[in-house]
DNA sequence: CCTTGCTGTTGAACCCAAGTCAATAGCGTG
DNA sequence: CACGCTATTGACTTGGGTTCAACAGCAAGG
């Protein structure tokens, strides 16, 4: 016998400060999007979740793309915030330090990592340009110090190459978390290291006869 | 003064073998996804630059997703099909003439696999489960000989990394061309040669008294 | 040469979710 | 208490993915 569907008591229309507003939307984009593919995330839901219309998300956001791009930069940004090395240490030490609260981070926000790693959109440039970014921003900071003047090219190669590294093994690591995290960290911080040093002792062209080859 | 619209003289409907078909499609699609994002690619406009009509594609592929996946395993399936290490090399060798197939993949149809390896479509389970596979595939052709038994936990970090390191490096090789290939290929297999020694000198826990600590 | 059947192919209709916009309502201020 | 600013709404439009019943090329059998 319902006697009448009894309105829950009219949903009140509530105002929120600009910023907070944003920052729920953010949250909440970032809980979806880590849980749904893209595409299987509609505005519609999330803005009823959210307890507001879908025309506010587009007063705050441009496009879904937009507000995609927004939520993860806001998810890098977070993980990038605990990456701080200390000025004081010497350069192998903040490495060590680096790659550590990295690798806190991960294991603290797993889901939210795994996914930042993982978010292309079908190649979406400004997607794209958000992790590429944060890559960078964490490499300075990681290396700030140590003596590397402009990269050459090589040395590009393996920073970008030790990267790559660092969030494959990352993603691997968090998921199934088989290793003490220490053990991670160094194995990645020596890694680059050799990887260094096998540079520095050999920048020139034809360095090695390290062993005989057939031809 | 124009006559009558002179119908373009019946696009003649053409019936083509299915495999052919579907190769055609597969092709263009490569083409398409490679130069636009996922959702700037409109099904209607791809199966008209086919000269096909939208309805076909659907039959050939259930949705669009399912389409963009099959692209992407096509991609990686021609990627790999290089990738086949003579198996009477001693190991070492082997490894360095697989990376360095794959390398030359990389370099001959640079721009697809750039896209192979940034196609996440916002999580999409399937894409991912492609790239995974793909990278298994390679790992497997390339590593296989090595006395490596069912790989222990650091192992496995270790090779997934490794992984994670090819491919960055070989994105931003493949748009810079900044080394000869070889120079890569040699940092590229010397990475894993060391990280590999590291691992075999040090399995148990706590081998290391490297160096002092602080603490 | 016609008929029958199989299957590649079409075109229009359907449907859903992104995106738009004029109107509304909360809240501080004079 | 009126006024104005702006956060918020809800109905509308739109575009593109998806469906489906009908069509047409081709081969085989009569």
């Amino acid at each position: 016998m319902p006697p009448r569907k009894q309105r829950p008591p009219r949903p009140p229309r509530q105002r929120l400060d600009t910023e907070e507003r944003r920052a729920q939307l953010l949250a909440l984009g970032l809980e979806r999007f880590t849980q749904a593919p893209y595409d299987a995330v509609s505005i519609d839901d999330l803005a009823r979740e959210a307890g507001v219309s879908k025309g506010l998300l587009f007063h705050y956001f441009a496009s879904k793309r937009a507000f995609y791009v927004a939520v993860l930069r806001a998810a890098a940004d977070e993980l990038l915030a605990v990456v701080v090395p200390d000025e004081s240490l010497p350069p192998l030490e903040r490495l060590e330090q680096g790659v550590e609260a990295y690798l806190a981070a991960v294991e603290r926000r797993g889901e939210a990592y795994v996914w930042l790693m993982r978010s292309g959109i079908g190649g979406d440039p400004a997607v794209h340009q958000v992790v590429e970014e944060t890559r960078q921003r964490f490499l300075a900071r990681v290396l700030e110090g140590l003596p590397l003047g402009p990269p050459p090219p090589k040395l590009r190669l393996l920073l970008r190459g030790w990267i790559g590294m660092v969030e494959a093994a990352s993603v691997e690591w968090v998921a199934t978390r088989a290793v003490p995290r220490e053990e991670l960290r160094a194995l990645l911080v020596k890694a680059l290291a050799d990887g260094l040093v096998g540079l520095l002792a050999a920048p020139p062209a034809e360095p090695r006869g390290r062993r005989a080859r057939k031809k």
